[in-house]
DNA sequence: GTAGGGTTAG
């Protein structure tokens, strides 16, 4: 029964949960946090329903501390038996990754395990957060009536853990139980799109968009720009840029990705001084994608100034993600020493990244000493990742240093490393295919290696047999294999429509420029190819990137 | 009124 009291109350904090709800379904998440605080400074006491909002902006911010400061209000204000105030709780500390304090609120309010739905779907993107996909995906299997949010929670814990096939495989099954994709399991389509390089199926999911008037959803559209960016499709990605209502910081993040990925650093760093001249504040995750756009263009100055701005301008904090930046800005400008010098200077502990981009930039400015040095210190903090094995091997090997080479060989089988092998994928309509060296498991499999022999042929007669000089290493033979069938399923199967192919993952060797150049005489149109952190354009067999050939 | 969401180098 609803006390006098707590009649008061209610009618005090209605307009104020009003606005608190306004604000989160706005994604204006600190602004709804500070608007909670000013309701307490006013003398509003928060009931039941003003929790819910400002909970799930502590979780969408990851301010653990607010929310248990929440939690105590809850607690002070009685309203720990209401079943969504429970849920929002449990979703808060699930989101913050304290894991504990959810499972606590879990088991104190034995009510809610009733209630049901709301709380599985809770604990499903818990597991998916703590990186158990296993236990959420069969926690998700045993919801008998699975809601939407069922379905998005599942979903988007995948595509969180790389998982990008399955999140379409998902979305399909989820259709044909007639569920109806809402913004929010299209963001998670869109966004395994995006790892895929599934151009086809992103541009049917902005149909559904169009469609379904999801346009002006800000989620929606920054899923949209990253998806066209990874895809190559620098055009629509700006396209759906330019002709957002409202861009929210992570909408400047990818465009300004997407210009970096192209090559294109001018343009970013000047999409960067357009972003705060509208106002907006950057964050750590924004520099860190123009630093490394610097780096790869060789902006090394402009890099540095920028970092420096970080700090001074900013008063941002640098992480060590900053600091490998800045090493794999000097590194590949071959100021190695400085690169050195400036990780001795760090103020933290530099990180297995930052040992890695001094690695890196020993391969490429062939500096053998300095690289062991790196190498022994970056296997310190990442012993298990055998990239940095097969690069310190293949430094030996351009140093032709055989001793070099079968010591890190011992040093991997005593690990009991198996490499992983290399593959490669192309979307046709509207599916992905995967390609694996050797494999002979997809259906058109004859008439691919018929392709792929005609091509060879033709290769060899028009250059001569070139060998290739950087394939002495490990991984380079199946990755290759892998490409070359991905091309020639390609090439088979291009329909008259298909403008772009992406192919990912293309090693560059003296062997597939030959290649490639072959391909894209062949189908006579314009190739998009990705390779570890840009894209290569080749127009009548010609790529534009002057560093390429 | 609860539960689900976008950007990140080497």
């Amino acid at each position: 029964m609803a006390t006098g009291r707590s009649i008061v109350r209610r009618v005090a904090s209605t307009p104020w949960n009003a606005r608190l709800r306004e604000l989160a379904s706005q994604s204006l998440f600190s602004e709804s946090i500070s608007l909670y605080r000013s309701m307490l400074r006013s003398g509003s006491s928060p009931d039941a329903f003003s929790y819910p909002f400002t909970l799930k902006s502590c979780a969408a911010l990851s301010l653990p501390v607010s929310g248990q400061q929440l939690h105590c209000h809850v607690i002070r204000e009685g309203c720990v038996a209401e079943p969504f105030v429970i849920t929002a709780l449990i979703s808060m500390y699930c989101k913050c990754g304290l894991v504990e304090d959810a499972r606590k609120v879990f088991d104190e309010n034995t009510q809610s395990h009733q209630l049901g739905l709301a709380v599985l779907n809770s604990f499903i993107t818990m597991y998916m957060k703590c990186g158990s996909v296993e236990s959420g995906r069969r926690l998700f299997d045993g919801v008998p009536v699975k809601g939407l949010i069922t379905w998005n929670a599942v979903m988007s814990g995948c595509a969180q853990n790389g998982l990008a096939y399955d999140v379409l495989e998902i979305y399909e099954e989820m259709k044909s139980y007639g569920v109806r994709p809402d913004p929010v399991t299209l963001v998670s389509v869109l966004s395994s799109c995006a790892h895929l390089g599934a151009q086809r199926i992103g541009q049917e999911v902005e149909k559904l968009v169009e469609a379904n008037g999801f346009v002006s959803n800000v989620f929606v559209c920054n899923a949209l720009i990253s998806m066209y960016a990874r895809c190559g499709n620098l055009a629509k990605a700006r396209g759906v840029f330019d002709v957002m209502p409202v861009r929210s910081l992570v909408s400047w993040t990818a465009m300004i990705g997407c210009y970096g990925m192209h090559g294109m650093a001018e343009t970013a760093v000047k999409l960067f001084d357009d972003m705060i001249k509208s106002g907006i504040r950057p964050d750590k995750t924004v520099f860190v994608m123009v630093l490394s756009t610097c780096s790869h263009s060789g902006l090394t100055e402009k890099g540095l100034e920028l970092f420096d701005a970080m700090k001074r301008e900013y008063k941002l904090e640098p992480g060590p993600e900053h600091y490998a930046c800045v090493v794999d800005l000097l590194g590949r400008a071959g100021r190695i020493d400085e690169a050195m010098g400036f990780i001795e200077s760090m103020p933290i502990e530099p990180d297995g990244a930052v040992w890695g981009a001094l690695l890196g930039a020993c391969k490429i400015h062939k500096n053998v000493d300095m690289a062991e040095i790196a190498f022994a210190k970056v296997i310190e903090f990442e012993p298990m990742n055998i990239g940095y094995y097969v690069l310190m091997s293949n430094i030996y090997t351009d140093s032709k240093n055989q001793e070099g080479i079968w010591r890190i060989r011992v040093m991997m089988r005593e690990r009991g490393f198996k490499k992983e092998p290399g593959y490669s994928y192309v979307e046709h309509m509207g599916r992905v295919h995967l390609f694996l060296a050797g494999d002979r498991s997809h259906e058109q499999t004859e008439e691919v290696y018929r392709m792929l022999d005609e091509l060879e042929a033709s290769v060899m007669e028009i250059e001569g047999n070139t060998e290739c000089d950087r394939c002495g290493e490990v991984s380079s033979s199946t990755r290759e294999h892998s490409e070359r069938l991905a091309v020639a399923f390609a090439i088979l199967n291009t329909s008259p429509g298909a403008e772009i192919l992406v192919i990912k993952n293309l090693r560059v060797c003296e062997d597939c420029h030959v290649f490639i150049k072959m391909v894209s005489k062949v189908v006579d149109r314009r190739f998009v190819v990705r390779d570890a952190s840009r894209f290569h354009y080749f127009e009548d067999g010609l790529c534009s990137c002057k560093d390429y050939w």
